[in-house]
DNA sequence: CTGATATGGATTTTT
DNA sequence: TCCATATCAG
């Protein structure tokens, strides 16, 4: 029997331990939430629940398995049979087994990022949509755009109106496009992200066999990182836990409203606060003793909370005394920085294996630099977050083959083995789609004509679909017939390719049913290679970073405009995101937190570097919570005295870089840059408070109350036309910061936005910049 | 219609 | 650098 009291603290137990009803657990970063949700499942199967009772919902698939395993040590056996995943792949595996009505016992796909671009690209086309209209928005744009509505679960109009003021005159031509969307799917039998949650709820719903079964089975909910969910799963979750006008069963829902980062994708904080009023009858458990961190990191993490607008009433503690305070350090560019970092990791490697150190950026191209620059010192390292392999192209290929087998409606991976061949664009693929699908064997030979090519392919895979065969054989199969265009498509590096492939058959050969494998690939990147993370460290998202921890980390490019993005700014709730994502990557350092605020970057338009402002997250620290570095000449880091300096520290070889033939620079010391800098008093202010107000401010006169220029972002920056006497950039209230293109009249200007495109707009609604 | 070439423009975060 | 769209020749 394990000793919950002795290895647990007391709310830890309270939840581990705790009986029938709903459990709310507000677990604070570092507080032992996984621990908690360990012994939670061991208890319960000490306790006579049956692993098939249980349902462990987390965030990823790696996440819940890596819980049952330590679950099963505890126990000294296995805990096998718990169902555990993310809320997408329990969909499918239900919806597998009870598929909606429309479908009418076709089978489905899942479909991935890139066939839901094609799929809108697709009908976007076929309506003719957009077409030498430059105001229309991109395919990616309208992906997002519709993904928002349906998880927000508001009307397309009502999210262009929050978000997209500009696109407002394309509101009808938008919501006909999703609506072909919508046929669109139906009719090849795909299902999105979206639709995996949405078939699930009306399930449960419409469904009282299905509904009746599942609540039987599941008789013990787990959802970890509850403030992430959105509308619709915080109701899958109420219906799994019994029907709706009855009391709900036993679930316990993990979380915490601080570490919410996923709003921009549907997520409502709402749901963990409102959980007591959605669950009557809940119990509430506050964790909130951290065991990660020391007292510095954790006094900085507190202090980003503490500017928070809306406070979180939050204060994590530790026992945890002494340790090495933050740096906030000051590399001259983004590209010394990526210097200085590997020479940092190269000493933090004499004290922690590379397993515990790990780089956060905001963005996944944040790190290109830092790659590079690790690479040349030999350090090996994985990358979570960027581009995964099982999105490039030669794995999609062969992927496109098992579809088809598995559903023949299947468009884009139709148009995927067409496209294979020369010859085969996206009238021709329309046709021979068509015909296939007619079933009409005599005009399809005929209708595909001189593309034998792509006529053997639907032979080898309608031959390959009466030989049922293992997932791993299947795509062994496939893999054969693919092999000769692998070699002529990528002939540089078809080996390696052909390698990735090999092992991801290996991965197959863990499925028994070849449809969960393709929801699976599709759904999650399959977990690497232990053997790969051996040795290495990590580079990572902050978003792909949640729930780890690591002895030391490194948050790089920690810089207006970066981090927090520049696309967070114009509204004062995506602000508010950005700080709790800063807040998540601060907490995942145990003994190390190094900040990286690089004084300028290189911008690839204006071929130079620019100077940039450090991070209002970096600005507002007070002085004693950081121990300063900058970098002088020659790379040479040195200390500066704690409060010696308020705002970012100048780059005068930055400066001197930037434009060496613009013009003269002025004399390179700091006391010429001071001019440049922000007026002190507005630095001081809470940056929450000073971003809204600079960038919602009225038209013409100064935004009221403060007397101060609201010079936004770029205080400091230098600018080789504007010294020319040409205003470059300039900031607009709905359409954020802008290049100047053109000035058209004295009034008119035409500006470039990123995001929005190209705009004609009166100056008089421009705050120019400089 | 397809496929090659020019051009212009910009770059979150993820299931 | 990389991607998407526009344009043009076959």
């Amino acid at each position: 029997m394990i000793d919950y009291a002795q290895a647990l603290n007391e709310a830890q137990y309270q939840a581990a331990t705790s009986g029938d009803g709903p459990v709310l657990v507000v677990a604070g970063a570092g507080s032992g939430k996984t621990r908690t949700i360990v012994y939670r499942l061991a208890w319960l199967a000490e306790n006579g629940i049956s692993p098939d009772a249980m349902l462990l919902l987390t965030f990823t698939r790696k996440a819940a398995q890596e819980m049952l395993h330590r679950a099963g040590m505890l126990l000294n056996q296995g805990l096998t049979g718990v169902q555990g995943g993310t809320f997408h792949a329990f969909s499918f595996s239900v919806l597998r087994r009870w598929k909606p009505a429309w479908l009418a016992d076709r089978p489905f796909t899942v479909m991935d990022a890139a066939d839901i671009t094609a799929a809108v690209k697709h009908c976007k086309d076929d309506l003719k949509l957009g077409r030498g209209d430059k105001s229309f928005p991109k395919t990616q744009t309208v992906v997002g755009l519709l993904s928002k509505s349906r998880n927000k679960e508001l009307p397309l109009d009502e999210v262009l109106r929050r978000e997209a003021f500009h696109l407002l005159p394309h509101a009808d031509s938008l919501t006909r496009l999703g609506d072909a969307y919508d046929s669109y799917r139906r009719e090849k039998g795909l299902m999105d992200y979206d639709d995996l949650l949405f078939e699930l709820e009306a399930l449960l719903r419409n469904n009282e066999m299905a509904a009746a079964s599942l609540r039987q089975r599941f008789s013990h909910i787990l959802v970890d990182e509850y403030q992430d969910t959105n509308l619709v799963q915080a109701r899958i979750v109420r219906l799994l836990a019994g029907p709706e006008d009855g009391p709900p069963g036993n679930v316990m829902a993990v979380g915490d409203e601080a570490q919410s980062i996923y709003a921009f994708r549907g997520a409502n904080v709402r749901n963990i606060l409102d959980f007591p009023k959605f669950f009557p009858g809940t119990t509430v458990i506050r964790l909130e003793e951290n065991y990660r961190s020391t007292k510095p990191v954790l006094d900085v993490a507190n202090s980003l909370l503490a500017h928070a607008a809306e406070s979180f009433h939050k204060n994590l503690f530790t026992r945890k005394e002494g340790g090495e305070l933050v740096r906030l350090v000051t590399p001259m560019s983004d590209a010394s920085q990526a210097k200085i970092v590997v020479r940092r990791i190269e000493e933090l490697l004499r004290d922690h294996m590379p397993h515990e150190i790990a780089v956060l950026f905001r963005a996944g191209f944040h790190s290109y630099n830092l790659e590079m620059a690790l690479n040349q010192a030999g350090i090996g390292f994985r990358k979570y977050g960027g581009l995964r392999y099982t999105e490039a192209a030669h794995v999609k290929d062969v992927m496109a083959y098992a579809r088809l087998l598995l559903n023949p409606l299947d468009l884009p991976a139709f148009a995927r083995v067409a496209a294979q061949h020369s010859g085969i664009g996206p009238k021709t693929v329309e046709k021979l789609y068509a015909v296939a699908r007619s079933g009409d064997a005599a005009s399809t030979e005929k209708a595909f004509g001189r593309h034998t090519g792509f006529l053997e392919d639907m032979r080898f895979i309608n031959d390959l679909r009466t030989r049922p065969m293992s997932p791993s054989s299947t795509l062994a199969a496939v893999l054969e017939h693919y092999r000769p265009r692998l070699e002529t498509l990528y002939p540089e590096d078809w080996p390696r390719r052909q390698q990735g492939l090999e092992e991801i058959i290996q991965m197959a050969s863990g499925y028994i049913h070849l449809d969960l494998f393709l929801a699976d690939l599709a759904l999650e990147s399959p977990e690497e290679d232990e053997n790969d993370t051996e040795g290495k460290i990590t580079l990572s998202t902050v978003h792909s970073a949640k729930g780890l921890e690591w002895n030391a980390v490194c948050i790089i490019d920690l810089v207006e405009d970066r981090f927090p993005s520049r696309h967070a700014l114009a509204r004062p709730e995506d602000f508010e995101e950005e700080r709790r994502l800063m807040y998540v990557a601060c907490t995942r350092a145990r003994q190390n937190l190094d900040l990286y605020a690089p004084a300028s970057l290189y911008n690839r338009a204006e071929r130079g570097s620019q100077h940039v402002n450090q991070s209002p997250f970096v600005r507002e620290l007070a002085p004693n919570l950081v121990e300063e570095w900058i970098e002088g000449f020659g790379g040479i880091l040195s200390r500066r005295a704690a409060g010696s300096s308020g705002g970012a520290q100048p780059s005068y070889q930055a400066r001197f870089q930037a434009r060496p033939l613009a013009r003269p620079q002025a004399t390179p010391d700091y006391a010429a840059f001071d001019d440049c800098q922000l007026p002190a008093e507005q630095e001081k202010t809470s940056p929450g408070q000073s971003f809204s107000q600079s960038r919602n401010f009225a038209p013409s006169p100064a935004p009221a109350g403060s007397g101060a220029t609201p010079t936004g972002s770029t205080g400091g920056e230098i600018k080789g036309d504007a010294a020319q006497g040409q205003l470059c950039y300039c900031t607009h209230r709905i359409f954020g910061r802008g290049k100047i293109i053109k000035h058209l009249s004295p009034e008119k200007v035409q500006v470039n936005f990123p995001g929005f495109g190209l705009k004609v707009i009166l100056s008089e609604y421009l705050l120019m910049e400089n």
